[in-house]
RNA sequence: GCCGAUGUAGCUCAGCUGGCUAGAGCAGCUGAUUUGUAAUCAGCAGGUCGUGGGUUCGAGUCCCUCCAUCGGCUCCA
């Protein structure tokens, strides 16, 4: 007999050998019936395997992240049977389920398949699904394994069994169809009714650019029809939130062939919006010690060749700009950090100025690679939010923590509750992607950790993803789509310092090396704005809303009217438009909807008679005649509410 | 940069298998109307159909090149 131990704690016995199935019929017929994947000892496992020692169970249901994991990776077998069955000399490599879905990497050996195919696809694989195939796993030799992918000259899969060891290779069968897997399967395919191919992909095996780039077919998967039905209205309606979309319609921003790919223009109302961003977050450092500086958008080669990173990013960079003197050369700046070096070097320091933190919006200009570019998220010249802090080693500690305070504190002004942290460290098998002592880079990496981890962040931690002069905490926030991306980041920085040999005087007159901290709450204007349309969908907080009042007149003769109440409206410092053109009441009121102006100001006849103005909220809502003195505070309360000042401790 | 898709007026789109001077709505301009909470009416103007080449009696439509955008991959100081 064995113990089995369900999520409430109970322990119950078991004859040894059990299948998981007939655990989950021995709590009830309607679990049995419902549950599609299980875990045993925190191991995903299948519902046909065989329990042979005490451990802990959890069922899973579709309603389980997962269970729908279990769901879409077995749903990847289907389309791979699918796809062997249209396309017989493919190869197969791998098929994962993802956060929405599931994807197959296939190398279809010259094949030409595109979007024009999924409907064939789609149909036979729910003829493969609705057959009600049992998903088997089975065991298999090394030896077995290798000759079963030879046979296919499958080279891809041989390439992943010589990586397994012998004991630990089994297959998953379903039908006639056998790939090689690890398991965590649904019990069989009919419980799959619904099925979409997203889209079609290259993909570069096993990630590596140098590698055979594969073709990637993305799906997605439903227990029922409505399901998916929904899932595609929740997609179109993520896309009505795109920022590109509503960067257009609220006129934000723009681009020009003529100006630039990836060189964003700024349009008036985008203009407002960066300008109080800025103002918002200047305000909070300037609460937080910081000094504002600002440096040219050029530099000399050389300022980038002693920062290092000519030698790592310049054959991929805008290239260098030459003048009529044959001895200079001039770069686009790709970054602030070495101009800020400079400034910090323009006169000696000592310990008693440290922390020395130096602020500016700076814009960047970095060649990036032409598929890279998305909207305002990746462009090529954008306005940095940065600043450096250059402090003691004993101060990097405190100035960290402070630092994820002022992030934190941006991201709950501006309504990103859902955020990731991330630390990133260097990849321990590629040290010479990084440049700096290993002493340095420890310090560091394991500063970060001890902040995130006092600050209490939830966080993951990604080898290889570090700067090439230092660890990063980024803050990722997700776009309308579910993309991650990255918005804030703080960096510790031990190297900067010594290429610009930047030094202090401690107490005892000795020079010392200051530690540099790199740090952008937004990240970027562009990006910054980019994913706060996505959340806001262009409805913005008052305080953020480019035009807050629309004053519309009920006829040309109650022009000057309006005019007064916009003029007092103004003298409050309240961002207000007079709409006095020769349209109806209802054609203004819909455009001003359309737009998300948040306040409305309709003036006529009776508001002239009484000295008043008439306000309807964005949305409808009617707040009825009131004097203009009201309309102010409940604007001006309004404001201050919803933007709370940055205390520091 | 790589894979796939797309590219018609300022915007959103129509234009079937190649066949008259390429259409619509919104926006714009002009005029009428003087309007009370999501579109007043009429008229006018606006496009070398992304670019360059080719096939054809004839190309928005078919083929090739390049460019850009979109979805991914890779990259992201």
């Amino acid at each position: 007999m064995i113990n089995i131990i369900f999520p409430d704690n109970t322990v119950k016995e078991f004859k040894k050998g059990v299948k998981v199935l007939d655990v989950a019929k021995s709590i009830s017929e309607g679990l049995a019936r419902k549950v599609i994947s299980a875990s045993y000892n925190n191991e995903i496992i299948e519902l046909e395997t065989v329990l042979n020692e005490n451990g802990d169970i959890k069922f899973f249901t579709w309603d389980d992240y997962e269970g729908k994991q279990a769901f879409w990776h077995s749903s990847a077998h289907i389309l791979a049977q699918t796809i062997k069955f249209f396309y017989p000399k493919s190869n197969l490599t791998i098929g994962p389920s993802i956060e929405s879905g599931f994807y197959y990497d296939v190398d279809f050996k010259g094949e030409n398949i595109s979007e024009k195919d999924f409907d064939k696809i789609e149909a036979k694989f729910l003829e493969f699904a609705r057959n009600d195939s049992e998903f088997k796993i089975k065991k298999m030799s090394k030896s077995d394994a290798l000759e079963f992918y030879k046979q296919e000259n499958n080279e891809y899969k041989i390439e992943l069994i010589e990586g397994l060891e012998d004991g630990t290779i089994s297959f998953c069968d379903h039908a006639d169809f056998s790939d090689l897997c690890k398991g965590g399967h649904i019990p069989s395919t009919g419980i799959v009714k619904a099925v979409k191919l997203l889209n079609i992909a290259g993909a570069y095996w096993r990630g590596d650019e140098k590698n055979n780039q594969l073709t990637r077919i993305y799906g997605i998967s439903f227990p029922k029809q409505k399901l998916l039905t929904e899932y595609l209205e929740l997609v179109e309606k993520a896309k009505e939130r795109d920022h590109r979309k509503i960067g257009k319609e609220l006129e934000l921003f723009t681009f020009s062939s003529r100006v630039g790919n990836g060189l964003p223009l700024w349009l008036p109302n985008g203009t407002v919006l960066r300008d109080l961003l800025q103002d918002f977050l200047e305000d909070a450092q300037k609460r937080a010690g910081y000094k504002k500086v600002m440096s040219s958008h050029i530099g000399s080669k050389e300022l980038y060749e002693t920062s290092g990173h000519y030698e790592k990013y310049g054959a991929d960079s805008f290239q260098p700009i030459y003048t009529p003197n044959d001895n200079e050369t001039f770069i686009l700046r790709p970054m602030n950090c070495p101009h800020h070096c400079e400034i910090y070097n323009a006169k000696p320091q000592s310990y008693r100025d440290l922390p020395l933190r130096l602020a500016e919006f700076g814009t960047v200009y970095r060649y990036e690679q032409s598929g890279e570019l998305h909207g305002l998220s990746r462009v090529r010249g954008f306005t940095v939010d940065d600043a450096h802090i250059f402090c003691t080693p004993d101060q990097v500690d405190s100035e960290f923590k402070n630092t994820i305070d002022l992030v934190l504190y941006v991201f709950r002004s501006l309504g990103f509750e859902k955020f990731s942290a991330q630390v990133s460290l260097r990849d321990p098998n590629d040290p010479d992607k990084y440049i700096g002592s290993d002493e340095n880079w420890e310090i560091s990496e394991k500063a970060i950790l001890d902040s995130a981890k006092e600050k209490e962040l939830e966080y993951v931690v990604e080898y290889g993803e570090a700067a090439f002069y230092g660890p990063k905490l980024d803050f990722m926030v997700k776009d309308a789509l579910g993309r991650s991306w990255q918005l804030g980041t703080i960096q510790v920085d031990y190297n900067l310092p010594e290429r610009f040999d930047l030094t202090y005087k401690g107490s005892n007159n000795e020079d010392l090396r200051p530690v540099m901290i790199h740090r952008a709450p937004f990240g970027s204007m562009e990006r910054f704005v980019a994913i706060l349309l996505e959340h806001t969908g262009g409805v913005f907080p008052l305080w953020l809303a480019t035009t807050q009042v629309e004053i519309l007149i009920v006829s040309e003769n109650f022009k000057n009217y309006g005019q007064k109440v916009l003029n007092i409206l103004e003298n409050h410092e309240i961002r207000a438009h007079l709409d006095d053109r020769n349209e109806t009441v209802g054609k203004k009121i819909r455009e001003s909807e359309i737009k998300k102006i948040p306040f409305m100001i309709v003036v006529g006849e009776n508001e002239v008679k009484n000295d008043s103005i008439s306000i309807r909220r964005h949305h409808g809502d009617d707040l009825g005649e009131m004097k203009i003195e009201k309309f102010i505070d409940i604007i001006k309360k309004e404001v201050s509410d919803c933007i709370p000042k940055f205390n520091i401790n």
